[in-house]
DNA sequence: TCCCGAGGAAACTGTATTAGTATACATAGT
DNA sequence: ACTATGTATACTAATACAGTTTCCTCGGGA
């Protein structure tokens, strides 16, 4: 029967990230799902906690990767900057400017979420992976890692939000990989440049 | 005084392509461009009416660059082609999935005004640049051109609307690219396709 | 100085949408 | 037959929004 739940959960993430949950009605939902409202608010008892599920199983799935990344590419520092990278702007895709404009005009509330989970795991892999990088000389070492996980962080809580992608009229994906094209340039040693 | 027309339409474009006409409202829209709602419909009588404008703009457009690509590429009929296509996906693209959800939903009429413009443009241009295929014989003789373009249009009108996109689950982008290579790898003689 | 027209700000109205609830009916397992 | 679970659907209350109207401001021309 939790089957059902996931169901929802993964009808409402298609939608819900392509056109805005704004866009989409629970009548919509139920209907796309097959099944009446009542067995729906059964699962979810607001629209609200359906997008927050949404968004952990979302986030539950970034770490997931993030996580076989680092183990994976223990070796090779900077295949698993570039992989990491490359899983972050693959997994920010699917959500689409229409769901960011929903959560900046309804629920801003819901944002603090996505900065907590999303700080979480950054910090965890990218502490990972550039730890090692310093043991392999291609990271620099004139400032502790959490002050360049710290800089990543904050430009990332600046830009990556509904109201700067808004201003800057950017799509996430955008705004991320600009982010870090900068950070790969200040963070790397000439020789970890040169090994790129 | 109709450069303000012109500000309502391109903002109007910018937000109905990317995130649905029904998720921006008149309210929205006036504000953004920074006139009153009543300096708005004074330029247009109805949402409706303005959705009609962007999209006669956007086919303006497209016609003008499709005819300049035919005009440039007379001579090289595999580059005409290409460039064809490539510019018909450019311009799908800016129209995202939000905005063919909501013409679906509110008003399949629209649909009507998109599906003459775009057979029209089709039928132009490939006419004109398979014609100079024909004569530097990349292009299959053992139909009429006419049949040719009709079954491109078939395919078009039936892959590229509003429904069918949605029981596919395809952008707009990614369909018209299969539609397109199936229609090249179709209508080359072998001599053309080595010339690829 | 007065007038006039264009446009802005914002209130207002009627309607359509929709989140959330409640009721009636169907089906299956016990 | 009884219960649990789910569907279909009617309903309600709130909200959003298209479109209209009213009042105000400002600048330019006589």
């Amino acid at each position: 029967m939790d089957d059902a739940r996931r169901r929802i959960v993964t009808a409402a993430r298609q939608h819900f990230f392509a056109h805005g949950f704004r866009g989409v009605s629970m009548d919509d939902l139920a209907a796309e799902v097959g099944m009446s409202k009542k067995t729906l608010y059964a699962h979810f008892e607001s629209k609200t906690d359906l997008v927050e599920a949404v968004l952990r199983e979302k986030f539950d799935e970034l770490d997931q990767e993030l996580d076989d990344i680092v183990a994976e590419c223990s070796k090779d520092v900077l295949r698993g900057l570039h992989e990491l990278l490359e899983c972050m702007q693959r997994q920010i895709e699917e959500i689409q400017p229409p769901f960011v404009r929903d959560v900046r005009r309804e629920a801003p509330e819901i944002f603090e979420l996505v900065k907590k989970r999303r700080s979480a795991a950054i910090s965890r892999c990218f502490v990972a992976v550039l730890e090692n990088g310093r043991k392999a000389g291609i990271v620099r070492k004139d400032f502790s890692l959490e002050t360049t996980i710290e800089i990543l962080l904050g430009a990332t809580d600046a830009i990556i939000n509904p109201a700067k992608l808004a201003e800057l009229k950017m799509s996430p994906t955008e705004a991320y990989g600009a982010i870090m094209t900068l950070f790969l340039d200040g963070v790397l040693t000439t020789k970890g440049r040169h090994m790129l």
